[in-house]
DNA sequence: CTTTTGACCTGACAGC
DNA sequence: TGCTGTCAGGTCAAAA
């Protein structure tokens, strides 16, 4: 479900509400997430002040003290402010409740998504270390993506959705970032020089942008903090739109699948 | 090292 | 109605 700019969106929503509120309870009713919610969570959060709320990549940390809870929403997760008295669905397998009435909390029908907590700094976690310059931080550079793809003989779309590359972009901002820099998903990106590599940033930053304005995306199931759809679905370029005219030169848009994910692009734009 | 594949899991939808 | 197959916004480990 979301990329970065539904995570982000989602941050933005809780903030207000969770900085500088105490931890009173916590719920799990589903450990068995992509990994084990990490056990004890009432006993190591309880009376907890959450610090801020930030975000790394697709990853949410809610800075505790001297840890922090890392919350990711997989494929299908979402994470919203409810009401103290709002009943449980199927799969709200997590909540964290705060005094001032208030819960946060996570619905995960697949249950890709992840809730652990890291004492220390989380950006040392393990699954955090690795990752990419930030794409809308002055971290990530078109040197950087230059140089780190001079050996890679793969297409450009799947280097973007490399999270050791680039921090956050996924199938759907990948597919729109290529259409906009006007670069074809299956280019080498090895063959990518310099100039496009800037032009490519600048897209994927534009992109983003726009879509956080947006509030996301909402495809099937993404609600921002407050229960609310997104709306940049609605100005995608390229992706489902497979056999639909190009909304800059009206070739049909060509709709196949690369690295085992759906991919869309103008065959007349795309180079 | 890079690249590809399979695995994790449920729900929605198309087609018969 | 109900079955079967396919697909979905992510990411990792293992294999090639």
């Amino acid at each position: 479900m979301p990329e970065l700019p539904e995570v982000e969106t989602t941050r933005r929503g809780l903030a207000p509400h969770v900085c500088g509120a105490t931890v009173t309870g916590v719920v799990v009713r589903n450990r068995a997430l992509r990994q084990p919610v990490t056990r004890n969570l009432a006993r190591i959060l309880s009376g907890r002040r959450i610090d801020a709320l930030e975000r790394r990549a697709k990853y949410l940390l809610f800075r505790a003290g001297d840890g922090s809870l890392i919350v990711h929403l997989g494929m299908s997760g979402r994470l919203w402010l409810v009401n103290a008295n709002t009943p449980p669905a199927r799969h709200d397998h997590f909540d964290l409740a705060f005094g001032n009435g208030r819960i946060v909390r996570l619905r995960d029908p697949r249950r890709f998504g992840l809730v652990l907590w890291h004492r220390g700094d989380p950006l040392m976690h393990k699954l955090l270390r690795e990752i990419g310059p930030e794409p809308l931080s002055a971290a990530l550079t078109a040197e950087w993506l230059y140089r780190q793809t001079r050996t890679r003989s793969g297409a450009i779309k799947n280097a973007l959705m490399d999270s050791h590359l680039v921090a956050g972009v996924g199938n759907i901002y990948a597919n729109e970032a290529l259409f906009r820099a006007r670069i074809n998903p299956k280019l080498p990106a090895r063959r990518i020089g310099l100039a496009r590599y800037a032009v490519l940033v600048d897209k994927i930053r534009e992109t983003l942008t726009e879509a956080i304005e947006a509030g996301g995306s909402s495809l099937r199931d993404y609600v921002n903090s407050a229960g609310e759809a997104g709306f940049f679905q609605n100005r995608f370029f390229v992706y489902g739109r497979g056999g639909d005219a190009c909304l800059t030169c009206t070739t049909p848009i060509r709709g196949f699948v690369l690295g085992q994910r759906a991919t869309f692009y103008c065959p007349r734009c795309q180079r």
